[in-house]
DNA sequence: GTTAGGG
DNA sequence: CCCTAAC
């Protein structure tokens, strides 16, 4: 686990919020009723003040907004970015609700549906359209809530759909239910919330405004003015970090992505996950005991009294902050729900370019290498609204209008480091992925070989022409500069030993750029990761030629004899080519991925091997033990030396020769092995004999 | 800084 | 391509 100190965040990266967080502390306890209305009052006079605002920041938000009302100052209630809404006693207290930056609050959370809900019941006031009132909020005691519907199913299928619209909306229930009403046991919303899903009609994504089954629609919900624009995926909707990273929390905790990745919708966390909303859904629900009367009376001073208290309680030296309602009708604020279903998140658009020659198997890889990479970036999720964002979390709902304008509410998807691409990106002009706003697009490209691509997805005229092939058809002099060299970002590409492996080049486009949620945000403070640029065939000729002639093991020289001007090319990656050409020529070539390489190439490959295997057999160029005589009975010690190269076998006995003659200088050591090679004079400091072991005898040394 | 090898 | 041990 990685502990990520974060003091940054915000759905746009860009900058941290100018003002603290209100109401993040949950050390205070304050319930001022007095405060709480003048909070309110000026809170909505900073309706015009847009800040970002999250996603999840909707939650505490809400919550926030919820505790004001309740009678408790709004910076009391949310500390850090987790939000944990947890029901006490249920069974007692349906309406109560906690909100909480517990530490295990983390992963706790797949926040992929967000419940906000809808005017529904009750209000006459509430528009027609909007189906809730926000302005009017604080005359009707309303308190707006947020629901977080963890669901198994991040898509939402046509059938489902379907049979949720069909479903007619129950008659009002007024009574406090959840506990009660639900016949799913401890997890009633789920039963609950499944009412309205509507898909998105531009696009794949499925949204949908869910309502209570157990309110009573006074109008028939218009779902289709619900919709959200866009809806995009990120890795972290899921986990707690993410939340924290939308609640200002210092302490990040990072889980596995691919864990992550593989069990989003575990039903290990299932119940928890679900006894969270479904406390949320008691709160709402006792809101509707609320409707059952005409109008809901003023909030009093006393918090008590008007039915709130807010909890501060200590759990596993985490503190929470629990809102409660007490069940008195009279006082509970008139839901004034908005349920906002988040059905799917929308991937951004990716591009594939593979081989004809490519199976269909590769294909599958390759996109889930994409979308798993797109997910496991680590991306901000902004908030906007009649296309402009909404950069303050600590609004409310209400102030922002959002619950007036569900159809107009769009979230995008921002990588976390934005803030350092001002230059890419403008701090206002980060990437909106509403309907109207170009998408990012993301390319993915395996081999050079251009002639044979295969264009997966057809938009490929948004991408930049400048593709990576362009790049490595070039002599092995060249160091490809202009290759897709991520500047700001990079998506990792976990392509492993395959070959095949694929290329992620940006757009050009820098807002596509820009939203596109790169993994450099979680390495960025570490080293990024270079991008990967398949050898071309030339290459791997010059390397195969070099080889030949320096052999294995010397892969400086290699470098800086067939490689001197590919800077790109360290002799590392000579040496990791070398290997996977090794492994490539002894594999068959039906298992043989990416770029063919030629079978002359790989047959000279085999043929190295197996000269160098055979030298092994004869030890010639090995030393495994050397004794070194002076002149000609003066035994030394025995210096074993390891097997190794020349260089390193003439540093060894360049050593061992000063420390033990250094009086003999200016000496000349001749050391050979039968035949002589070329190269095999070492200049030692002093004159010594050297004599192999009997092993290598026959290999003599001489002066 | 290089080399070798695992990941 | 990254990382690291071992030189």
């Amino acid at each position: 686990m990685v502990l990520q100190k974060r003091l940054e965040y915000g759905f746009n990266g860009y900058q941290v919020p100018p003002t603290p967080r209100a109401a993040r502390s949950a050390t205070r306890r304050v319930p001022s009723w007095k405060k709480i209305e003048d909070n309110n009052i000026s809170t909505n006079s900073n309706n015009n003040n847009n800040k970002q605002m999250c996603a999840f920041d909707l939650l505490a938000t809400v919550a926030g907004n919820l505790l004001q009302e309740g009678g408790e100052k709004e910076t009391e209630i949310v500390k850090d970015s987790t939000i944990k809404i947890e029901q006490q006693n249920v069974e007692n207290d349906p309406s109560n609700v906690n909100i909480c930056d517990q530490g295990s609050c983390n992963r706790s959370f797949f926040v992929s549906e967000i419940i906000s809900q809808a005017p529904t019941i009750q209000d006459s006031n509430s528009g027609p359209s909007s189906g809730i009132t926000v302005s009017d909020c604080s005359e009707k005691s309303k308190v707006d809530k947020v629901k977080v519907k963890v669901p198994f199913t991040v898509k939402a299928d046509e059938k489902n759909s379907k049979l949720m619209t069909n479903e007619a909306p129950k008659p009002k229930l007024p009574v406090v239910h959840n506990t009660d009403n639900n016949n799913n046991g401890k997890f009633p919303f789920c039963k609950d919330n499944v009412n309205l899903v509507v898909r998105d009609v531009d696009d794949e994504n499925f949204c949908g405004v869910t309502r209570d089954p157990n309110k009573n629609f006074k109008q028939p919900p218009r779902i289709e003015d619900r919709r959200i624009r866009r809806l995009l995926a990120s890795k972290y909707w899921k986990t707690g970090p993410k939340l924290n990273d939308g609640m200002n929390c210092d302490n990040d905790v990072y889980s596995d992505n691919k864990t992550c990745y593989k069990r989003p919708r575990s039903l290990k966390d299932y119940p928890f996950k679900k006894r969270r909303l479904y406390e949320l859904d008691d709160f709402s629900n006792s809101d509707d005991v609320v409707d059952s009367e005409d109008r809901p009376s003023p909030p009093r001073k006393d918090p008590t009294e008007n039915g709130f208290k807010l909890d501060v309680k200590s759990e596993g030296g985490v503190k929470t902050v629990g809102l409660s309602a007490k069940q008195n009708p009279a006082f509970q604020p008139r839901d004034s729900h908005v349920k906002l279903k988040i059905k799917s998140f929308r991937v951004p658009e990716l591009f594939f370019e593979l081989p004809k020659t490519a199976t269909v198997g590769s294909l599958k890889r390759t996109v889930m290498e994409a979308v798993t990479s797109l997910l496991s970036g680590d991306i901000h999720v902004g908030v906007m609204l009649q296309g402009k964002k909404i950069r303050d979390d600590d609004k409310t709902l209400l102030q922002t209008g959002i619950p007036n304008k569900l159809d107009a509410l769009g979230f995008t998807l921002e990588p976390n480091h934005l803030q350092n691409q001002s230059s890419l990106c403008p701090k206002d002009q980060s990437v909106q992925l509403t309907p109207d706003m170009p998408k990012p697009l993301i390319r993915y490209t395996p081999a050079p070989n251009v002639s044979k691509q295969l264009v997966i997805q057809p938009e490929v005229s948004r991408a930049s022409p400048d593709t990576p092939m362009a790049n490595f058809g070039g002599s092995v002099e060249s160091d490809h500069d202009s290759a897709p060299s991520p500047p700001n970002m990079s998506m990792d590409h976990k392509s492993g030993s395959d070959p095949r492996a694929l290329v992620m080049v940006p757009a050009m486009n820098p807002r596509a750029l820009a939203a596109v949620p790169l993994r450099k945000c979680k390495r960025s403070e570490v080293a990024q990761r270079r991008i990967r640029r398949p050898f071309s065939v030339s290459e791997v000729e010059a390397l195969v030629q070099a080889v030949e002639k320096l052999g294995t093991g010397r892969w400086r020289d290699v470098k800086l004899r067939a490689f001197d001007n590919a800077k790109h090319r360290t002799y590392v990656d000579l040496k990791d080519k070398w290997k996977t050409l090794v492994h490539t020529a002894r594999i068959s070539p039906q298992q043989r991925r990416g770029e063919p390489v030629p079978q002359q190439l790989l047959d000279r490959v085999v043929y190295l091997i197996r000269k160098k295997r055979s030298k092994r057999c004869h030890p010639q160029p090995t030393i495994a033990c050397i004794s070194i005589r002076r002149q000609v009975n003066s035994l030394l010690p025995r210096s074993f030396l390891p097997k190794s190269n020349p260089r390193f076998i003439k540093s060894k006995i360049t050593n061992l020769a000063s420390t033990n003659f250094d009086r003999a200088k200016n000496s000349v050591l001749y050391f050979y092995r039968s035949p002589p090679p070329p190269n095999s004079c070492f200049e030692v400091s002093s004159c010594f004999v050297f004599s192999v072991n009997r092993r290598l005898d026959g290999y003599g040394i001489e002066r």
